[in-house]
DNA sequence: CTGTTAGCGCGTTCAG
DNA sequence: CTGAACGCGCTAACAG
């Protein structure tokens, strides 16, 4: 296919554009950009041209003239959850409308590795959200001096002045365990995350909590995924418990899994609840009862507060939002 | 917290760093790219004084200045599908250690919208990926004349010069198929995908070859999801269809649960199988027969394609992986 | 309304 | 081995 050129030799820039349609490169800047003054039929010249020569500006140089990439940066402990895709999803629908492009990385559950990937992504982008990020505390307010805004999604630490947004872990997995209480239950296992993660935190502190209530609790620590939650359950039977509250609902549906093999029923022997509300939750065998957390909607906040520090409106925001329990066939009356 | 500065006022450049350390840009740059000739006091002193600054080099006036952005695009259809981050894990691997940063896109499952993210991606990046695209023939072919290289993965089109990998999807479900009829099953339902993925043509091919040998089947479309899954299997019912044979493991996974709620039994009266062999497979109930289909292989295979175009070497590969069939307990002797 | 021009921050000759 | 100077492609004053 021909290659058509305005003169230079290869790549076409603006200047291309200019000499096909016959203006200064200032008047194709303009057309492009949406300026409204210009003649007409130099605007049509230029549309044509640039179609013609399938120009499209360098993001490089328009970042550089204008001091903004129009990119922001996102950082995932781990991809292949599938509850962190839906926080994306959420933060793409609207900066999409602000015409704004998402640098994605993940930092593969390395909390240690977070830090190098914000400083390299700090170079390509206008801003950064961090979804659920597990970097100390001091790494984390080392982030408070840099030149762009970075917000936080899932973390909300006393010390560090970082806009942040997250779910009310806490409240939500309390009214879990009253549930479960209600039910009859009185001994439960709690298959807990990684330590790192704020969440998990939050979600044992309401576990704890349910102790003051002559409710026996025993911690059996799992990696936060499938595989790990299916492992823990052989260790959490061990225990007298009836109930197996899970750090999210991967490691539930990993315990799902597994009690399947050995024959346990769900609820009947053993109740079995989740976190977070994934799509795969409903489809489970039995339905997972758990809890549905805003993922799409913790994106779009953490979007707007991003958006309002780029464009210097520091806005307040309502950091926690509810998440609220959702019953379904894994839980059932206590069998003792 | 104090905003130490060279000079001028705000951000940190490469002069703050050069007139900190007391020399010129040109050999700050020198040292912090690495560059051997340069006075090892001097270099100390240039280290110094970027650390002091928090320099960091902008990737725009880099990229502008080198030519390259060492920033690659990837296109995805949905990323709630567990499928894609995996091949997007490949990718990554690799990439990380060339040193370039992932650009990623969710087209949302609108082939139109394809195009035109892949234009505006393509004015950041030095090159694209694009996994499983659904977009047109001809709109595919519109890519070849681009200034950057795209690879393909999962989209073999006979007239698009694009260099792509793929897995062989239909040996693999003609050798699933093959599994199916050796258990006796005669009359199966094909609960396929969205008609604009490649991997649904192929697969969709298989399953119509073996009609030549004496299988009956009926066809149900989906979404290709797991709710459309669930859906499905109302239908696929109607028909004396004693195995569903489904697009995906979303599908399949659908199947399994909307079975379990009808009291179907899963092998008994149906054999459900599914395909890609994503984790949540392993672990459902029952496990699913399925085709493990190697994704992160296929991001590898990509990236270096990719790589191979970037640095000029046009190198020549091996389109077509294997995938080999699963098989778990979803599926077992035909029940007639 | 249009063209000229001065940067944006950095890499890279090219003299010294 | 070092620094001055130019250019990367584009935007944004500033003149005309």
């Amino acid at each position: 296919m021909a290659r058509a050129n305005g003169s230079n030799s290869g790549k076409v820039t603006i200047q291309s554009v200019a000499d096909l349609a016959g203006v200064s490169i200032a008047t194709v800047s303009r057309v492009l950009s949406g300026n409204e003054n210009v003649r007409e039929d130099f605007a049509v010249k230029v549309r044509e041209a640039a179609l013609k020569l399938h120009y499209t500006p360098s993001a490089s140089a328009q970042g550089l003239a204008k001091g903004r990439s129009f990119t922001v940066g996102i950082l995932i402990p781990d991809l292949s959850n599938p509850y962190f895709p839906d926080v994306v999803k959420g933060i793409h629908n609207l900066s999409t409308l602000s015409n704004y492009r998402l640098l994605i990385a993940d930092s593969d559950g390395n909390p240690e590795d977070e830090l190098s990937i914000i400083k390299d992504m700090l170079r390509h982008v206008d801003g950064i959200i961090l979804i659920s990020p597990r970097m100390s505390v001091n790494d984390l307010k080392s982030l408070e001096n840099v030149a762009n805004p970075v917000v936080l999604i899932n973390r909300m630490e006393p010390g560090v002045g970082l806009p942040s947004v997250g779910v009310d872990n806490f409240s939500a997995m309390s009214e879990l365990i009253g549930h479960l209480s209600s039910l009859g239950h009185k001994q439960i296992a709690f298959l807990s995350g990684p330590k790192e993660s704020w969440q998990q935190r939050e979600r044992s502190r309401a576990v704890l909590h349910a102790s003051n209530f002559g409710i026996i609790v025993e911690e059996v620590p799992t990696g936060g995924n499938i595989s790990a939650g299916a492992r823990a359950l052989d260790i959490a039977m061990a225990s007298k418990a009836t109930a197996a509250i899970c750090f999210n609902d991967l490691v539930a549906l990993g315990v799902l899994s597994r009690a399947a093999e050995l024959g346990i029923r769900v609820p009947e022997d053993l109740s079995v609840t989740g976190f977070d509300d994934i799509e795969f939750s409903s489809f489970s065998n039995p339905p997972l009862t758990t809890i549905r957390s805003p993922q799409v909607a913790l994106g779009e906040a953490a979007w707007r507060i991003l958006e309002g520090e780029l464009s210097g409106k520091r806005g307040n925001h309502q950091p926690l939002m509810v998440a609220e329990v959702v019953i379904r066939n894994s839980t059932g009356k206590s069998p003792r």
